[in-house]
Formats: C-alpha cells, structure tokens, sequence
RNA sequence: CGGGAUGUAGCGCAGUCCGGUAGCGCACCUGCUUUGGGAGCAGGGGGUCCCAGGUUCAAAUCCUGGUAUCCCGACCA
C-alpha cells in the first residue's frame, strides 16, 4: 500500500512540511500562501534551472523577459483563456500610497487609481502575443522559439510549499511557427525534453501522455502532459506543454505574409516547469531521516567528516580526496567544524540529502581505508583509501540509478487495471496510485467519476496498447485505457 | 467561500476551564568535562502572551470585535 512507505505517512502532509523546513528548503512568508526560499533550496532550483536552460539552448530557444503586468483587457482577448485564470489574479488597482489623515499609517490613495487595471500576470501568453504581433510580420520571421524565467502569481484557495504557492518560480516558452505541424513538433519536442530531464536528472519516472479536454491548459488544443507517482499514490503533474493552435494569434491579431504573399495567422505553443519540481523530487525520493537527492541535482554531493575531529593526518587524506573529486566535477565539501560532533552531522546532511558521506578516521587511516555511506539505501561500506575518489563517483551514478529504479519499482507496484468501477473506486481510496481504465471519452462521466471518487483523468498514455473496451462508469464503448489518480 | 482548530522567546509547546511575579524542551551565549551516530554538567541572555476595545484592584487567562495561520472540504492547466 502506498501509503505505508513511510512510518509517518499517516499524516504525509506533515512529513513533507517537515522535510521542507528541516532541510531548510523554504520557510513559509508572512504574505498568504507565499514562501520564502532559503538558499538550500533554491540551489536545487538553480540547477534545475541550468540544465533546463542548457537544454532550451541546445534546441535553438531563447531567453527574453516580459513584463509583470498585464492590463486587464489583454487577458480577456481569448475567450477560454480568460476563463480559466480570472478566478485566481492579484490586481494592482491603484499606484500610490499616502498617509491616513487619521495619523494611522498609510492607506490607498483614491486619487490615484488607475485607468485599466493591471493583472499580475498568472502566465504571460497574453502579454506576450500582444508583443509577438510586432515582431512578426513575415514568414522569415518564424520560428520565433523564446523562453522566460520568471515568477507568476495565481491566487489558489489553499496552498503548500513548492507544490502550490501564490507566488511560483518557472520558466514559461512560447514560440510561433509556419505551420500547423511545425507547431506540433515543438511542443512534442519540449514534452519529450521535459521527461528526459525528469528521468535523467530528477531520477523522477514520468508518464507521458495528453490532457482530456476538461483537464487542458486554457486557450490550449491540445496539452502534453508528464505525471509523477509521488509516495503517498497521488499523482504531480510535473510540465505541460500546449500546442495553442491559432486561438492567441487570432486573439492578438498575429499574421505573418507566408511565401506566395498570402496573410495566415501564425501556429503557437507554450510549455513550462515550475519550482513545483522541487516539490515533486522531495516527495519521490525522501524518508523520513528528511531529504533524498539524485546526485545530479545534489547542490553538495559528497560530505567528509573527519571523526571526531580534524587532525594533521585527516586533514591530509581529506584534501587529497577533495583535490580528485573536483577533478571529477564532484562537488565536495569537508566539514571540520569542531563545534558539531559526527552524530550529529551525519544527522544534519542525511536531512539535507547529501548523496554520500565520508567520515575518516584515525582507525580507518591505520586501515587503509575510509567509511563511505550512501544516502539512498543509508548503507555503509569500508573502501581503500587507494582509488577512494573513483569509488566515490562511481557510486554517484550508481545512486542516481538506483533512486530513478527504486522510483520507477514502486509507480509499477502501484499502477493498477481496473474493469469494473467497484474495484476501481476501492483501488483510489484504500491504496491510491495510478488506475488504469476503460473511459468512454466523455467530459461528463470524466466529470462523475471525480466527483464520486475524487480522482481525475491524469492523462491519456502516449504508450498505450490499442485495446477496446467498456467505460467503468457508463459501460460504453472505450477506444483505450486512460490513466486515473488523486492528484495534487 | 463552508466546517474545525490555533496564534505565548528563533523553533516546538504548556499555562487559559478556575484571573494574582511569564514557564518548559530545543536552539543561542559563557565555562569545564567529553568526542567513531543528534554529548553531559553548571551558569546566563532573550517576551508589545496576534491586534483593538471592554470587565476588574489585577487579564496570556473572562467578554466583544477584528486579524493571521494551519487542517478538512470546495477551488485549481
């Protein structure tokens, strides 16, 4: 049962908030549902954001910033859009600030409210469309492949750390193309580099597959989707990248005179991961000594410890090993703080998920050798001092594997086929995970069936068998299995 | 926005029912002793008890009104 992975699971809402702060990843802000990112865990975000980045460059994209607001009118250009974010926008009505004639503090100057209100932006296809229709005019002009990192602001009801916060970190693409396929391509292409990244870096399995249309981005034809199983069998859906089709070119009036000298509106996409992915890798990989990270993603991979102390000799062994972990690229640090004993460091680092320990001893040095201590299985081992370094990496490999394995191990011990809709409604509430099952393709019955068991349609697979079949709910005709889960 | 709970030291909490000097654990500072898995002892510093008003000789405690946060639900690409 999903839920029994962790001694604490009972309340697995509380074992997160507890890793989060423990490992001093964020702290919660006095402003609503937003937080405060303490340098820990925006080091995992800038290396996230680094390779994504790499990544976008190597396929042609690049970086540009757009503003942080938008006016009011802008996000009621495209129909569906506007629907789907005007429940949840901060709006900056007014610019100025004076002092209460009362004497108490300051209040809204009433003179000055503004014109048109201006929208924080909660993502920025409006904004940016509007600017694209100046940008193009001519099919030389295409692709147009940008990306931004930036912070958006949505007003949820309820937040939590990482997973749903008012104010987000991400990185948000939008390109315009040619054609219609040429779009598809992009946004195929981003999907299938979001799940590398996942997979790669995060050690984080990821379905891919595609939204129903009740679950799609607003203003979207078609969304891509990856899903992760997090411990507690409830499902993140970790980036989406949206074919737009022409529905913001038309909204924003964006043409482009093609090579026979005819208007077309241009073909559009967007796509983006956000600091939801810190979220989601604390949630896969961690236990309840605190944070788990995939070496890649690990802002401080290897730790030495002298015990109990530093001393002449240690010190020796220690900068040897350091000098040729960095050769390797590994980053390493050598705690001889005398403050803290080792018990208590091994403590400290296990809760910030550091990869691997070395503690160095005078009795290991009379042996030769050191304790090298790994993070994912909390196993200890004596390895010779001769060829410690390449031991070392080679276990950083083998322990980013083993997390994308142990991973991947329990999504398949908790993925489930259901046939029949009692035992697909007594899977999602008793053991949770991913259901796999017949649906008839409906918006309503998708509807229904969360309604009666709170899970959602995560995404129709990629990878799915042609296989027909019977609707759980309604029994009609189902042209493939789609993937259920509670999600977050 | 509905239901429930909570705001007391940096963090976690007791004290509130039954009003009477502001407490505990962790963290912090000083000293000594320790040191192979979160050290021990002794001493010490740190507080608008969420805010405003009321009752009272006296309010963390009682009353009224605010406000913030958390949990459950609703909401959420």
């Amino acid at each position: 049962m999903a839920k029994e992975i962790t001694p604490r699971a009972q309340d697995y809402s509380q074992w997160y908030l507890d890793i989060v702060r423990k490992a001093g990843l964020a702290d919660n802000s006095a402003v609503r549902g937003c937080m405060v990112i303490k340098p820990y865990g925006y080091a995992i975000w800038e290396k996230m954001r680094d390779t994504l980045d790499a990544s976008f460059k190597a396929t042609g994209h690049v970086n540009a910033y757009f503003p942080l607001f938008i006016p009011k009118s802008f996000l009621s250009r495209e129909a569906e859009h506007v629907e789907g974010f005007a429940k949840e926008c901060a709006v900056v009505t007014h610019h100025r600030l004076k002092a209460n004639p009362d004497g108490s503090g300051l209040i809204v100057d009433p003179d000055a409210k503004l014109e048109e209100e201006l929208i924080v932006r909660p993502t920025s296809e409006t904004i940016i469309w509007s600017t694209y229709k100046d940008w193009i005019q001519s099919y030389r002009d295409l692709p147009l492949l940008i990306n931004q990192w930036a912070n958006v602001v949505r007003w949820e009801m309820r937040t939590r750390p990482f997973l749903r916060t008012t104010e987000f970190l991400w990185q948000e693409g939008h390109t315009a193309h040619a054609t219609r396929e040429e779009a598809i391509k992009e946004t195929q292409l981003i999907h299938d580099l979001y799940a590398d990244f996942a997979e790669s870096w995060m050690s984080m399995p990821v379905v891919k597959g595609i939204k129903t249309a009740n679950e799609r981005f607003a203003g979207a034809e078609d969304t891509y989707t990856i899903e992760a199983l997090m411990q507690d069998g409830r499902s993140l859906q970790a980036g989406t990248s949206h074919f737009l089709g022409q529905n913001f070119a038309k909204a924003f009036d964006v043409q482009f005179l093609n090579e026979s000298n005819q208007q077309e509106y241009v073909w559009a996409t967007s796509w983006g991961v956000s600091t939801r992915l810190v979220g989601g890798l604390i949630m896969t990989h961690s236990d309840d000594e605190g944070l788990v990270l995939p070496p890649k993603l690990a802002p401080l991979q290897v730790v030495i410890i002298p015990v109990p102390k530093p001393d002449i000799t240690i010190n020796e062994v220690a900068e040897k090993l350091m000098k040729d972990l960095r050769a390797q690229g590994v980053s390493v640090q050598y705690d001889t703080d005398e403050k803290n004993r080792p018990g208590f460091k091994y403590a400290e680092y296990e809760m910030k998920g550091v990869p691997v320990r070395v503690a160095i001893g005078q009795r290991d040095l009379e042996k030769g050798q050191a304790e090298v201590a790994r993070r994912d299985t909390r196993e200890k081992e004596f390895v010779p001092l001769e060829g410690l370094a390449r031991h070392i990496t080679s276990l950083l490999t083998d322990i980013q594997q083993n997390l994308l394995l142990r991973a991947l191990r329990f999504r398949q011990e908790n993925t489930h086929e259901a046939q029949d809709f009692d035992t697909f409604s007594s899977i999602i509430e008793q053991q949770g995970g991913f259901v796999s099952a017949h649906w008839d393709g409906t918006t309503e019955t998708e509807l229904k069936i969360k309604e009666l068991t709170k899970a959602t349609i995560r995404c129709i697979p990629l990878e799915r068998s042609i296989e027909e079949g019977a609707c759980i709910l309604t029994g009609k005709k189902s042209a493939g299995r789609v993937l259920f889960a509670k999600a977050y």
